[in-house]
DNA sequence: AAATAAATGCGAATTATTTGCATTTAAATC
DNA sequence: GATTTAAATGCAAATAATTCGCATTTATTT
């Protein structure tokens, strides 16, 4: 992690490392929340938010955002992957593969206003089986 | 607005009614600030919000995220359109026409724990034709 | 018109994110 | 390795985003 730091020209301190360790270790975008709590030595929250936000601006990782109220990140790793979101418990998984890239130049002809597209973000909003499962125990209770 | 309410089981008030009125006249996802300011009446923001959840648990708007630490909302029309967000400005653009619910299914087969997916969405990231301009010009301008 | 459950407004509380400033620290230089 | 210095951190306080409790109002039902 050191070196991706300071190939973007930022100081591989340690919160900076200890954060992106978190991030990478996630299975699933990681919220400022979930960062303080895993990062081992406490780690003040504007120093999370400010690691963030220059993480991001160097495109170290990248802001999901998911309909939970809280942003989220996780690196950006140029690969095409994204997001199922439980919209009964919040659960998130990553699943991989799309084509949603190599649709850009037409998207881009459909758009009036922009120049260029350089990032995308699908999500897929559903119900997870352990949800699925609670759901239909209820209903098969119900008298 | 007020019969979509009304067969949603929602009672038709007139702050809810001057709500989704801004909502469907704009034509880009809209914050509760925004909506505070263009709803005439002076409507709390409490009530903003308590009616952004309530609609969108009927699903008769639904919430749209686009890396702005606050979150957008528009109708939920069922049409399959997305966003563009300049990543400059923040300008945002709908656009429409994709196939993403068409594979559906295949996602799913990909994803290990979700049972059912039931909306998705899909934004782009790039930068508006003003903004690329004024990076032009600027560039332009160095000695 | 009266009854009633649902919704609103207001104020205050939480949660999320940012900012100012004194202190610390990584990296560059000697 | 010690010195220097700009960049980053920690702390406290500020601002932004969202929610909550409760008394009052209002849309629907009777």
């Amino acid at each position: 992690m050191a070196g991706i730091l300071r190939r973007s020209g930022l100081k591989a301190t340690h919160p900076r490392i200890a954060l992106l360790n978190v991030i990478a270790e996630s299975s699933a975008p990681v919220s400022a929340q979930e960062a303080a709590k895993r990062v081992g030595k406490k780690m003040d929250q504007a120093t999370i938010y400010r690691a963030f936000n220059t993480l991001k601006s160097k495109k170290i990782i990248r802001q999901v955002d998911l309909r939970h109220n809280h942003a989220h990140y996780e690196l950006f790793d140029y690969d095409d992957h994204h997001h199922m979101i439980c919209i009964s418990c919040g659960k998130v998984e990553d699943i991989s593969g799309c084509e949603v890239e190599s649709m850009y130049s037409a998207f881009l002809r459909a758009a009036r206003s922009f120049a260029t597209i350089e990032q995308h973000s699908l999500e897929f909003y559903g119900v997870c089986k352990t949800c699925a499962e609670k759901t239909q125990r209820k209903t098969h209770t119900i008298a």
